[in-house]
DNA sequence: TACTTTTGCTTAAACGATTAAGCAAATATA
DNA sequence: TATATTTGCTTAATCGTTTAAGCAAAAGTA
C-alpha cells in the first residue's frame, strides 16, 4: 500500500509549501510562523513521518553515531561502561554501535574500517590485549575523527583517555595484604606490553619495596589472564619450594581459575593463601569464599568517556590539550582476603 | 590541508572521465573497460579514497545495516548469538548495530525507534522479559521491514523466529532426574507470559505426568529468574514441609542463587538435592558443585537467525511462509545432578 | 558495403534533507 | 508619509553516490 515512506516532501504537498519550509518548521526555525508549524507537525504526525536519518546526515555532514569498539560485550565492566557511555550520548543526540573485537588485532582492524565506512562522527574504543601495531588507531585519528580510549589505552598514541589509576591500585593491594599480616605476596599479572598491566606490575613491584618487603622474581608473572591460565600459574606457584601466602591477581577470570586450584588443593582461602583480584565481576561474589577485588568504577568511566567524546565534538578545530581522565579504584574486600 | 575526503568526483577530475563512469568501475560494471577500471581503481588507492556510505545508503534506499536487540549483552548466550549473527551478515556485506534493552520495555521501545532511525534494513531481536505489548514491534513490521526474532519470541507476532524446543528440553531434564532417582522434583520456571518461559512450565508438567509422578502445585514456581529471586524461592523450597529432592531451575543465574543457598545450609548438591540450570552460562562450570545445564547452541541460533534475515531480504515481495526454526537443546551433565 | 550489435563512455536525474540567498508582505521607525 | 526592519516564506543548490537513458565509435554480420 503506502509502501514508500513519508518525506518532507509530502508533507509540503499536503499543506502547499515548500520542502524547505516543513523542514525549518519540524526544527523550529524562528522564521516560520507558529500556524505553519503546527500545522506541519499534525501533518506530521498524521502521515507517521519518521525523518530520514541519511539525507540528512550527508548534507549535514554529520552521522550523529558514535562508534564504541570494546574487546568483549560479554564482560560486566565492558558492558556497564558501554551501558552509561550510551545514556550520556543518547541525551546529546547521538546513537551508538557497539563492536566487539574479541580480543583479537584482525578484527579490531576490519571493526574500525566498519565504522569509518559507517561514517561514524567519533570512536570511543578499549584496545584489544594482542593489539601492538597502532596503525590502524593512526588511521582514525589521521581522518579527523575524534577518537576516545577507555581502559585499555596507550600512551603513544596521544589521544583522550579515561581510566584508572592501576599504578595505585596495586599499592591499595598490597597494602591491604600487608595489613593482613601476608609477608610473600605473588602476583599474577598481565602482559607488560599492555600499558594497564604494566602499571599494575610496576604498582606490585614499588609497594612491595616501599614496604620494606624482598622482591623475588618468582612470584611475579606474566600471563594471558584467562581462567585457564590462572589455573596453571596458581599451580606454578603452589610448586614452588617457598609457597606465597597472598596472590594478588590482575584479572578477576584468572583470580578464579587460582582459586578453583586452591580449593581442589584444600588449601584454605584465606587463612592459607589470601587472594585479590581485579575488575570486580561479578561472579566474584558468587563464588566461595567470595574474591575481594578491585571495583574499576565502570559508570564513571562510561560516563566520562562519553563527556571526553563531547568536548572534543564541541571544539573540533582548537588543538585543545588532551584529555586525561584517571580514577581512583576502590579495593571491595570480600572473603578470599579477610 | 586535505580537509574534504576524496570522493568519486576527485577520481573524475584526475581521469578527465565522468564520475558516472568511477562508480561503475569501482563496481566491476562490465560496461567498463578494463584499462579504465585499472586506472580508477589505481587513482582511488592512491588518493586514499573510501566511498561515502550515506550517499550510497541514500541513493540505493539500502543501509546495510541490520540492528540487532538483545536484553542484555553482558550473557554468554546472547554475547555468543550476536558474534556469530555479525560473522554471518558481515560475510553478506552487512554491519549490525547492537542495541541492549537491559530487560526494560521502555528501553526497548526507544532502541527500536533508533534503529528505524538508523535506517537498519532489518532487525533482529530477542525480546525483553516485561515485553507484553507488542504494538512496537507491529511498528516495524508495519513498515515493511525485515524482523527476525530468536530465543525470546512470540506467537502473535507471526514474524520468523529461531530458537530452541523449550518444552522437549524439559522433557530432556525431568528424565534425566528421575534417572537419578529424584521423585520430588521441582521447578523454578520464569514469567509464564513469556513463551519459552511457558513452553518450559509446560514441558515440566508434561513430563512429570508421563512419569507418573504427581503434580505439586507447591513445587511450580513463577519467577524472575534473577539471581536473587533464585536465592529467594529456594529458600521458599527448603521451607516446604516436603522438600523437592530435586530442583529444574529455568535459567543459570537463579540456578546459582538457588545453589547458593544450598550450600550454605550445608545440603549436599547432588545427594541431598540434585539441580538443573538453563542456559549454559559459563560460570555454571566455575562453581561448586558444577551445575548441571541446558545449552541452547548459541552459535547456531545466532547464525540461523542471520540467514532467515539473509532469505527474508532476498525475497522481499514474495508472501513467503514463515520461518519458524526450532533446535533441540543439550543437556549438560554435571556434577550437581550427578 | 550497409546494416546491426556491442562497447565504453556521458548526461542528467534521482535519493531526502538542509540551508544560503532572496523576495514580497507586514510591521516598525523616523 | 517614507524608509528600514522584521517576518514568513520560496528557490535552488548541495551532500556523494547510483543508475536509467542515450550516444558515438568500434566491432560484428550479411
Amino acid at each position: 500500500m503506502n509502501k514508500k515512506r513519508t518525506t518532507i516532501k509530502d508533507i509540503a504537498n499536503e499543506l502547499n509549501i515548500s520542502t524547505a519550509a516543513v523542514s525549518k518548521a519540524l526544527h523550529n526555525d524562528s522564521r516560520i510562523s507558529k500556524k505553519t508549524k503546527e500545522a506541519v507537525k499534525s501533518v506530521a504526525k498524521a502521515l507517521n513521518y519518521q525523518p530520514n536519518h541519511l539525507a540528512s546526515a550527508l548534507r549535514k555532514g554529520k552521522s550523529n553515531l558514535v562508534g564504541v569498539m570494546v574487546p568483549r560485550t560479554n564482560s560486566h565492566f565492558f558492558s556497564s561502561v558501554v551501558e552509561n557511555m550510551e545514556e550520556v550520548l543518547n541525551k546529546a543526540g547521538y546513537n551508538i554501535i557497539i563492536t566487539q573485537s574479541n580480543e583479537s588485532f584482525k578484527k579490531e582492524c576490519s571493526n574500525i574500517d566498519t565504522l569509518l565506512f559507517t561514517q561514524v562522527d567519533g570512536i570511543i574504543a578499549s584496545m584489544a590485549n594482542e593489539t601492538v601495531d597502532l596503525s590502524y588507531y593512526e588511521k582514525i585519528k589521521s581522518k579527523g575523527i575524534p577518537l576516545v580510549l577507555f581502559d585499555r589505552g596507550e600512551n603513544d598514541l596521544n589521544v583522550d583517555y579515561v581510566g584508572i589509576n592501576d599504578y595505585d591500585s596495586s599499592h591499595v593491594i598490597i597494602e591491604h595484604l600487608i595489613a593482613k599480616g601476608c609477608k610473600r605476596i605473588a602476583h599474577i599479572g598481565g602482559y607488560r606490553r599492555t600499558r594497564i598491566f604494566n602499571n599494575r606490575i610496576r604498582g606490585y613491584i614499588d609497594a612491595i619495596k616501599k614496604n620494606n618487603l624482598p622482591i623475588d622474581e618468582n612470584l611475579i608473572i606474566e600471563s594471558s589472564l584467562t581462567l585457564e591460565d590462572g589455573r596453571k600459574q596458581m599451580a606454578n606457584l603452589l610448586a614452588l619450594k617457598k609457597r606465597p601466602d597472598a596472590v594478588y591477581v590482575a584479572g578477576d577470570y584468572a583470580a578464579l581459575g587460582a582459586l578453583q586450584v586452591l580449593n581442589e588443593n584444600n588449601i584454605n582461602v584465606p587463612n592459607d593463601i589470601r587472594l585479590v583480584g581485579f575488575g570486580n565481576e561479578p561472579f566474584t561474589s558468587l563464588v566461595s569464599p567470595k574474591i575481594s577485588s578491585i571495583d574499576q568504577h565502570s559508570k564513571d568511566i562510561g560516563r566520562l568517556a562519553a563527556e571526553t567524546f563531547l568536548k572534543r565534538v564541541a571544539t573540533p578545530d582548537i588543538k585543545q590539550t588532551l584529555n586525561k581522565i584517571i580514577l581512583d579504584a576502590t579495593l571491595i574486600v570480600r572473603d578470599s582476603s579477610k
